[in-house]
DNA sequence: TCCTAAGTATTACACATGTAAAGCATGGAG
DNA sequence: CTCCATGCTTTACATGTGTAATACTTAGGA
């Protein structure tokens, strides 16, 4: 498999919309991210550009203007990400991690059972 | 609590490396990454300044040289790290990156115990 | 057919980061 | 007291990122 491109901060908003949609022009990517950023229209045309540069969106041209696909799959940038901040943070320790997260962080209690039975079946290999 | 510089990847294992040790050198540092990356200790000189300029790292002088210590908690940096990790990938919710790490990473079977102690105990709340 | 508005493409610029070399200062050996 | 090895400080440079402005293109309306 193809080394995932990077995607920053920034281009993961973009990405989020994209993935969201079977397909989107810019301006509804810039509309869908209103809410999310402050930014200006050019700022997401660029970081839409760099995403087409390194392989993360491919563009169809429809007549005049283009039409937005992701090129990389959700689930793998969530996988890599993961995997380079578990690196980085805990050196690779998964455990570590997940016990702060569930310290840290508020879950309900049907979030809850749903890692015990994850957990569980993970037991049971 | 004053806001946590950031910590950069290359950086994080400098942090770590002090982190370790009630006090580091320089050299030690070195010494102590040389198997984890290859870097020239130039490199790690420039890593070091630039913790200290952020305010990460605290140079005490012992005659000639330095004496390191960190200034930033161990703990609050991987909470930061954690809070903005999961901000960006997972719009700050927690329990699809825990479902997704635990489906994803190798636990033994006594990790997985105790995760599930931990869950218990935060269910009880 | 020609112009304009809406898009796209190009350029900008400061700061961060990875990676490192050159120059400077000084405590301790001789 | 002088010099050097060793460590500290400064400078370097390409690429990435956040943030955006200016310039160019062209489909479709007048």
């Amino acid at each position: 498999m193809k080394s995932m491109p990077h995607i920053s901060d920034a281009e993961w908003e973009v990405m989020k919309v994209v993935w969201n949609r079977p397909s989107v022009t810019a301006n509804e990517i810039v509309e869908a991210l209103a809410g999310v950023a402050d930014w200006k229209h050019r700022t997401i045309r660029t970081l839409i550009s760099r995403l087409m540069k390194k392989g993360a969106l491919r563009g169809e041209k429809d007549s005049k203007r283009y039409l937005f696909y992701p090129r990389v799959k959700h689930d793998e940038c969530v996988r890599e990400e993961s995997r380079s901040f578990l690196q980085r943070v805990f050196d690779g320790q998964a455990s570590p991690l997940l016990a702060q997260l569930v310290k840290q962080t508020n879950l309900s209690r049907s979030e809850i059972q749903e890692l015990k039975q994850i957990l569980t079946k993970k037991e049971a290999l």
